[in-house]
DNA sequence: TGAAATGTTGGGGCG
DNA sequence: ACGCCCCAACATTTC
């Protein structure tokens, strides 16, 4: 059972297997795994003592030191990390590197299939214990079900740790013990608990094993990010800070406009867990309680209120992100499937064109656009645009939600199975909560109310730049000596709209009324 | 975390 | 002065 003796020399060492958890701050795993690394040899194996974050008894048998791997698992699943989203994976896999190495410590790059490389990393080693960040993907689940089975035939013990959610998605119910499926009772339920707080500081030094096994030599040089982001867990610290400097006090007015750095861009930080969403929630109560209502009214006070109200409305959209992830446990079909039954049977449309010009950019809308330019250049797409650009596929193509999720899943810097996943649902009409489906965006309205002055369009799409504003969402509207001063030919320079948007809705209301009426 | 259609109201122009 | 119409502005309903 115990692994050969020889190999271990002053103890076990243990596997800190890393995966969505890139940090050492207010790392729940990490502070398992330097637990059990520095219990001390000598301590029989009858002995247990509790370990913080671990939810139960665990037995120290470590004093090995403690060796940090990450795992490239290509995979075969349609969900395996995506094209842009590895971009940003392989910048953070080096500042994580070079985060461990000033802590005495390294990062052991693998490669291959996970349930391979970590039964060979314990055999290699002698390790006895594997601590991992918890996955909430499906296929992840069931890949850690079998392989702590694997795990546990050969001697080992695989934990997997909460690291990334504020609660639980176990202690969050309705009163009769089901998940919840609708956000407002949700999050009230949520805001009885006890509020989640930022966890421990980074270590100073990691016990190094007495060898380290053979990893990758190098992480192949990566492409370059934007200059704006800065992956790693000290570009995840700066983000945070910046925002709550300059943008939180007016998050709630300005977060909805893609022409604005209102957004606090923590998404990929927070996807590959550079970041703790518990750090942020405690830094943004932080900030609101160094700033107290004053007693009297004064445009101080209005200021603070501002603040508050930002605040709040900021901790719900963490809030949307852990709801997305507890329906993702609770529901695990729902990648891949409508959470309600009845939507299996919409009447999808087959139209490859439509497809490719939204994939493009050139559906003739300039805030739909504009928004998958942003996506292609970047990486990124500001929320109200993944609205607008999830509505128009959605709703004006009729094209199913899961080609839209699954493009958005390739070129997302910040790709998450469980956001895509209740975002594309939530557009569809189909899912938790979801925007009833004869809620249709009218993307000319959007962008007139979102992008009012046109410099979110003009940015992304700047064909369109000399056209004037007042025609600047609707140009098939603009009078040709207006387009011939604005140098535009449409149809050529820029397309006309690909669908009638009035049409399109009538459509939609359609097939909605049609899924209605049929049975289930 | 919509938009369009429909209904209501009230002010002003006008005969 | 008064009633009538028009319609903008707002509210409600419907999809």
């Amino acid at each position: 059972m115990a692994a050969d003796p020889d190999t271990q020399q002053g103890g076990a060492p243990v596997l800190l297997w890393l995966r969505r958890a890139l940090r050492l701050r207010d790392n729940p795993a990490l502070e398992l795994a330097l637990t059990l690394a520095n219990a001390d040899g000598s301590v029989g194996a009858g002995d247990r003592g509790r370990v913080a974050g671990c939810g139960g008894d665990v037995t120290a048998v470590g004093g090995g030191g403690l060796i940090p791997v990450y795992v490239m698992d290509e995979g075969t699943n349609r969900w395996t990390t995506g094209a842009a989203s590895r971009r940003w994976l392989s910048h953070s896999l080096l500042a994580l590197d070079l985060d461990l190495r000033r802590c005495g410590s390294r990062l052991l790059i693998r490669s291959g299939p996970a349930n391979v490389e970590i039964p060979a990393l314990v055999a290699e080693t002698g390790a006895r214990r594997v601590v991992a960040d918890r996955r909430w993907e499906p296929a992840w689940v069931a890949r850690d079900r079998t392989l702590a089975d694997a795990l546990g035939r050969i001697g080992a013990q695989m934990h997997t740790v909460i690291t990334n959610l504020l609660f639980d998605p176990e202690s969050v119910a309705t009163r009769d013990g089901r998940p919840f499926t609708t956000f407002t009772p949700y999050w009230r339920a949520c805001r009885q608990l006890p509020e989640p707080g930022a966890g421990s500081d980074a270590p100073d030094r990691l016990p190094e094993p007495s060898r380290w096994p053979r990893g990758q030599e190098t992480i192949s040089p990566p492409i370059a990010v934007p200059e704006t982001w800065e992956p790693g867990e000290r570009g995840a610290a700066r983000r945070l800070a910046a925002f709550l400097e300059d943008a939180l006090a007016g998050y709630d007015a300005v977060r909805d406009r893609p022409d604005l750095p209102g957004t606090s861009l923590l998404s990929p930080h927070l996807t590959f867990g550079e970041i703790s969403p518990a750090r942020v929630w405690a830094e943004v109560q932080a900030r609101v309680a160094t700033r107290p209502r004053e007693p009297v009214p004064s445009p101080a006070t209005a200021r603070t209120s501002q603040t508050a109200d930002s605040a709040q409305r900021f901790l719900m959209e963490l809030g949307w992100r852990e709801f997305a992830y507890h329906l993702l446990h609770h529901f695990s079909h729902t990648p891949e499937e409508p959470l309600h039954e009845r939507f299996a049977s919409f009447p999808w449309e087959d139209d490859p064109e439509g497809l490719a010009a939204w994939r493009q950019g050139l559906t003739g809308f300039p805030i739909v656009d504009a928004g998958m330019r942003q996506l292609a250049a970047t990486g990124w797409m500001h929320n109200r645009a993944r609205m607008v650009a999830a509505s128009f596929l959605v709703k004006d193509l009729l094209l199913p939600w899961q080609e839209g999720a699954a493009w958005f899943w390739r070129n997302l810097v910040d790709a998450d199975l469980a956001n895509n996943t209740l975002g594309w649902q939530w557009t569809a009409g189909s899912g938790a909560d979801a925007a009833p489906y004869f809620r249709v965006f009218n993307p000319v309205l959007q962008g007139e109310r979102f992008d009012p002055g046109g410099d979110y369009v003009r940015r992304w799409v700047p064909e369109l730049t000399d056209v004037p504003t007042p025609w600047l969402h609707r140009p098939w509207e603009a009078p040709a000596e207006v387009l011939a001063e604005a140098g535009l030919r449409l149809g050529i320079d820029y397309p006309r709209p690909i669908v009638d948007h009035a049409a399109a809705r009538r459509a939609a209301l359609a097939a909605f009324n049609s899924l209605k009426r049929s049975p289930g």
